[in-house]
DNA sequence: ACCTGTGAAATCGTTCACAGCA
DNA sequence: TGCTGTGAACGATTTCACAGGT
C-alpha cells in the first residue's frame, strides 16, 4: 500500500462498491471476489482490486473479500461512520425537495437547516427543517455545528453564496447551480450539473459525439 | 479537424462554454478569446481551443471567437436547436420536483409525461404534466414521440424500468437511481448519483483522499 | 484451483509551446 | 502583436498479465 494521493474517480468508485456490498450482505453473502463483483455489477475486476489496494490489503487470496468486513472498511474510508450536519442554501423547489430527501440517511448525513433570502419563507419549516435568514448564516452554522453546505440557488447568486459559505468555515460543498465557480484551496466543491447532463444526452441524439462529424467549415462573421 | 470519436468530457465542456458565451452575449461582448475565457471562467485556454477544434475552425487568429456565431455552433453541436420531448418515470418527490424544473427550457427540453405504478397517483397532474400508468409506457412514448427518459425511481426498480425504457425504443436516459445499471449498446445512459457526490464530500472531510493514509493492516476475518 | 495484489503496457486526457495567420 | 490550431510532452487512468498466497 502507498501513502499517495487518491484520485476522486477512485473514491467515487468506493462509494459504488459499498452499495454493491450492502446488497450482497442483504442477500446473506459472506464473501465475494472481484470477479463476482465484475459480473454481477458490471465493474472491472482489476480496477476493483487496484482501488481497494490503495487503502490496505483487504482481500484473501483464493477466497476474495469478506463482505461485512470490507463494508466496514469502506464506510470508514468514506467517513460514513460519523454523522455529517448539512445545510441547504436556497429554499426553492430543489432546496425543499432535497430537504426531505430520504437518501441522506444512508450516508449518515443529516439536514439541519435551510437558508433563504426571501422574507416570506423565513421561519417556515420543510418537514422538520427550519428556514433561516441567509443573513444569519455564519451564526447558525457555528451554533449547529454544520460542516457541509448544499447550494441550491440560481446561477447568478451561486458565487456569492459560495463565498459566504467558505467564509463561515465550511470546507465541503455540493453545488447544483450550473455555473463555473471559483473556490479557495482546501475547500472541496462538487458540482451536480443537471444542464450538462441533459445536454450530453441531446448531443448524443444529435450524433455530434459519434464518428460522422461534418467538417463545419469556416468561422461565422467573415 | 478530424472525424474521430469525441469524448464525453469534451462534450460536457462544450455545454459549459455555451453558458459562458450566453453570459458574455448578455453583456454585449462581440468577440472573446480563449485567454479571456480562461481568466474569466477559470477554464484552460489550450483546452478550450482543442475542444472547439474538434468540430471545426471557429476562431480567427489575432481576434478570437465571435460570441454569437460560436454560440450558434455550439447549440447546434449539442443538438439544442431541436426540441427534445422527455418523460419522467417515478412521480415521487424527485420526479415531481423535476417535472416542473424550469431549467429544462434553456436546453430545449420539454417534459411531456410522468409515469408511476401507484394507482393513487395515476391521472393526477403535476403542473401541466399528467401522470400515466407505467403499464401504458410504450404506447404513450410512441404517441407523444418521446425521445428521452429520466429515471427517478428507487434503486430496486431502476434496472427493470431501464429495460422497459429501452424496449420502447428510447435511446437517451438520465438516471437518478444510485445503482449500477446495465445498458444495451447504442443507448446513452447518464447517471446523476447524489449518494456518491455526498460520500465524496464525506470522504474529503474524513481525510481519506489526501495524503496521510494509515496502513490499515490486515483483512477483517482473522 | 482460485483469487488477490501489482508491475508493466496501453489508453486516454491535459498542458506546453510554437508555427502561422490576421 | 495577438490569437488560433496543433504536434509533442506530460500526466493520469485503465487494462493486462502474472507472481505468489491460501
Amino acid at each position: 500500500m502507498k501513502a499517495e494521493k487518491i484520485s476522486e474517480v477512485t473514491t467515487n468508485r468506493l462509494s459504488v462498491y459499498l452499495r454493491c456490498l450492502s446488497e450482497l450482505a442483504a442477500e446473506g453473502e459472506r464473501t465475494v471476489s472481484s470477479g463476482t463483483l465484475e459480473k454481477r455489477f458490471n465493474l472491472n475486476s482489476a480496477q476493483i482490486r487496484k482501488d481497494l489496494a490503495n487503502f490496505g490489503e483487504f482481500g484473501v487470496r483464493g477466497v476474495g473479500y469478506y463482505v461485512e468486513s470490507l463494508r466496514g472498511q469502506l464506510a470508514g474510508i468514506l467517513g460514513l461512520d460519523k454523522e455529517h450536519r448539512v445545510c441547504i442554501i436556497g429554499a426553492g423547489r430543489l432546496g425543499t425537495a432535497l430537504a426531505d430527501y430520504q437518501g441522506f440517511k444512508m450516508s449518515n448525513f443529516e439536514v439541519v437547516a435551510l437558508f433563504d433570502a426571501d422574507k416570506t419563507k423565513i421561519g417556515k419549516k420543510v418537514g422538520k427543517v427550519k428556514i433561516f435568514d441567509i443573513k444569519n448564516f455564519a451564526g447558525v452554522v457555528k451554533r449547529d455545528n454544520i460542516k457541509v453546505a448544499i447550494i441550491a440557488v440560481p446561477g447568478e447568486s451561486a458565487q456569492k453564496v459560495l463565498e459566504q459559505v467558505t467564509a463561515a468555515g465550511i470546507k465541503a460543498v455540493l453545488n447544483f447551480a450550473p455555473v463555473p465557480l471559483r473556490v479557495l484551496d482546501g475547500v472541496k466543491l462538487n458540482t451536480i450539473d443537471l444542464t450538462t447532463s441533459l445536454e450530453s444526452l441531446s448531443c448524443f441524439l444529435a450524433g455530434s459525439n459519434g464518428k460522422n462529424l461534418k467538417p463545419i467549415s469556416k468561422n461565422g462573421r467573415k
